[in-house]
DNA sequence: AGCACGCCGACT
DNA sequence: GTCGGCGTGCTC
């Protein structure tokens, strides 16, 4: 009797032999549920064994095979490599990809009517109602058509039964249309052509390799792999395409720009499906009938049949990177994954992140360069504002400059954007009589004053209160007073300054979903808003032809704290902005206050020089053997007392495997110090390039015997400092 | 991940 | 005397 290993979505330390009975057709990687200690549970086979393997053992039997095609090896594959690199168990990677149940089985079915052409033998209003509403819908489901008639569905019923309406049982998740290679793309300048090409004979070429699609903000990077895209649909019937963007950027006006171009809808893939969407595009996913998934990070564990492209869009973005659960950077899981499947990467971005581009730079990448806009339209200017010699009035936020320059902008009838990443009136609120700063309880985490809804707020936990008449502290009325700018308070500024302006302000407090946020886009397109102050949300994607002035309110907010990253976010987060403006034929400017001119992300993003930029953070990062020259990974403990994580803190470090040029900094406070009533400690690891960390993590933690309330986590390649 | 087994404090 | 807290160990 054949042996299948079965591997289970759960964190089980490994996968667990069974008996497949006579007549089960069961091959590696099949999906099948099998009688793990009380209950029937799903698991993949990772592997068949020789009948000889069950001598002696009596296994339990695989209970069932479910009708999807089996997980292919190369996505075995990258499952177990994810597992090792994560540091987490292979049953938890797992998990990932089998995020929706559903998909497993056919879609369900529902019975929708159509008219036969008969006609009933007795006519009523109540039935001709009907029959009308049938003659207009087409096949619907009885409830559809009775309230459509407006008559009850026990017509239908009756009409069925008078042979006058034909049931017929249909699927509910009907499966995604096929996308069209042929039609015509976008006309390519040359060297978007040239660009394009060289994408084209490598998915043609059918083997892994990798590129960076480096392209200025409008420089058609999308219309370049795009026909990378088509090219894959027309070389191979099968080629799937997997496209991730961040999360944010997922957005209706997205999805049409495929549909245009490829004559369907792709599979969408995000948190926000509902669960029949999500069970559908697993389904046609694993079915390899889904050809092109658009999807944020986690799409990347989707089991793909015949991946043949992957494209990463924003590959700087720091959403790619999974913080808790399994942590894993999808850029660089996409790019092992694509190893894996013998299939091309493209990575693209208009500010690559200093990993890819070093990566470009030794050759392991190729770079594909789009350095023109096509069309008038030309980058803006960019010119700091140096606060410490003309700085902004006491307590106000705009400084002299910036503010004549609106003014300009303004009389000339365009459009201005003040960004400030800054949600609500003030950061921070003290107390003017005993100078308490507002906490959420149990924290360091200062509350902010959101004036629009009149409450304290915490970004970090969500904690929100009304906002107090009297301090909690000393019991003084009327003497809180929020400290510090948000965009609130940034437009109650401008109003002052401008009030015959139209100012709104976009954030995701006022943009809540996609209609808010169209609507907010769409004033701004019809010229309706003279002065947008908006925090990140603005910064991707909307391009607005009158905007002719960016101005970033605090340009040095990003830099504080001691982030690897913060002057490289800095940068892609500024030079996104600024390049707002300007789109069309008018010319652009930015205007970036900052108390640190001479920063080098600030006098990079005046003199637009990106790669000087990062051949100085490279250079640092070097120096100091910081990624990517030089590996890091977190250890994360939590416990229900901060006396106690910092009991098992101590003693953890202590049995730290020695290992050559490894070093442990820590225990510190994590990034986020208290998180669901658990305090959090932190160490930082820190190795030469050389060196495995996963499997020195892995050494650590196969050491440690932790009490029952401590829980600790792995995070490889972190990304949150502080 | 569940779940059962098992050993110590407050109840009928 | 039992009910139930959650610490420990097991699932092919």
């Amino acid at each position: 009797m054949p042996i299948a290993r079965i591997l289970f979505p759960l964190p089980l330390p490994e996968p667990f032999d069974y008996a497949v009975p006579e007549g089960l057709d069961v091959q590696e990687g099949a999906y099948v549920a099998a009688p793990l200690g009380k209950y029937e549970r799903l698991g993949v086979v990772q592997e068949m064994l020789p009948d000889s393997a069950g001598d002696g053992r009596k296994l339990k039997f695989v209970s069932e095979l479910y009708p999807t095609p089996p997980m292919s090896r190369p996505m075995r594959e990258f499952i177990q490599w994810a597992a090792r690199y994560t540091v987490s168990h292979p049953g938890h990677v797992l998990g990932m990809a089998l995020r929706s149940r559903g998909g497993l089985v056919p879609s369900p079915t529902e019975t929708v009517y159509s008219l036969t052409g008969a006609t009933p033998a007795r006519v009523t209003e109540a039935r001709t109602k009907l029959i009308d509403a049938a003659r207009e819908l087409g096949p619907q489901s009885a409830s559809v058509l009775s309230e459509a008639a407006g008559v009850s569905s026990g017509v239908v019923k009756g009409l069925a039964d008078a042979g006058v309406l034909r049931a017929e049982s249909i699927a509910t998740d009907l499966p995604f249309e096929s996308p069209l290679a042929d039609l015509p793309g976008a006309t390519l300048t040359d060297e978007q052509a040239e660009a394009a090409q060289a994408l084209k004979s490598a998915v043609a070429t059918r083997a892994f390799e990798t590129f960076l699609l480096d392209g200025v903000t409008g420089s058609g990077k999308t219309e370049v792999y795009f026909e990378a895209i088509a090219e894959a649909l027309k070389t191979d019937a099968d080629a799937q395409i997997l496209v991730l963007l961040p999360e944010i950027a997922l957005t209706q006006a997205i999805l049409s720009r495929f549909e245009s171009r490829f004559g369907a809808k792709p599979a969408p893939w995000h948190s926000g499906l509902s669960d029949k969407e999500r069970r559908r595009t697993w389904r046609e996913v694993a079915h390899g009938r889904a050809r092109i998934v658009i999807g944020a990070r986690s799409a990347l564990f989707l089991p793909y049949r015949q991946l043949k492209l992957i494209i990463i869009d924003e590959e700087h973005d720091g959403s790619y990177k999974q913080e808790d659960g399994v942590t894993y950077h999808a850029r660089d899981m996409a790019v092992m994954r694509a190893k894996l499947e013998e299939a091309v990467v493209v990575l693209a971005s208009a500010t690559p992140a200093l990993e890819t581009m070093v990566n470009a730079e030794s050759g392991r990448y190729q770079r594909l360069k789009l350095s023109a806009r096509p069309g008038a339209s030309r980058l803006p200017d960019v010119d700091l504002v140096d606060l410490r010699r003309a700085p902004p009035e006491r307590n106000h936020w705009l400084s002299p400059h910036l503010i004549h320059a609106m003014q300009e902008t303004f009389a000339a009838g365009e459009q201005t954007l003040l960004f400030l990443n800054r949600r609500g009136y003030a950061p921070l609120v003290i107390c003017k009589s005993c100078g308490e700063r507002l906490k959420t309880p149990g924290t360091e985490n200062w509350l902010t004053e959101h004036r629009y809804t009149g409450r304290l707020v915490c970004h970090v936990t969500g904690y929100s209160i009304p906002k107090p008449k009297t301090c909690p502290h000393c019991g003084a009325a009327d003497s809180l007073m929020g400290v510090g700018p948000g965009v609130e308070r940034v437009a109650e500024e401008v109003r002052t300054l401008m009030p015959e302006a139209r100012i709104e302000i976009f954030s995701s407090d006022t943009a809540q979903g996609g209609e808010a946020t169209r609507g907010i886009v769409d004033r701004m397109e019809q010229g309706e808003i003279d002065v947008l102050i908006g925090t990140q949300i603005v910064a991707k994607g909307h391009n607005f032809p009158n905007l002719t002035l960016v101005g970033v309110v605090d340009a040095d907010s990003g830099m504080k704290g001691g982030d690897l990253r913060a002057g490289e976010r800095t940068y892609q987060l500024l030079s996104q902005v600024a390049g707002r403006a300007g789109r069309a034929e008018r010319p652009g400017r930015a205007l970036v206050q900052t108390y640190a001119p001479d920063n080098p992300a600030m006098l990079a993003l005046a003199d637009n020089n990106r790669d000087g930029f990062l051949q100085i953070e490279r250079d640092v990062r070097a120096e100091l053997g910081l990624p990517p020259f030089g590996r890091l990974a977190a250890m994360i403990l939590s416990a229900p007392s901060a006396q106690m994580v910092d009991e098992i803190a101590l003693q953890i470090v202590q049995q730290a495997p020695n290992g050559e040029g490894i070093e442990v900094f820590g225990p510190a406070p994590a990034p986020i110090a208290v998180l669901r009533g658990r305090h959090r400690r932190r160490f930082l690891v820190k190795s030469p390039k050389n060196i495995d960390l996963s499997a020195y993590m892995a050494a650590w933690i196969a050491r440690l015997k932790l009490p029952n309330p401590v829980r600790m986590s792995v995070d490889i390649d972190p990304y949150s400092f502080l």
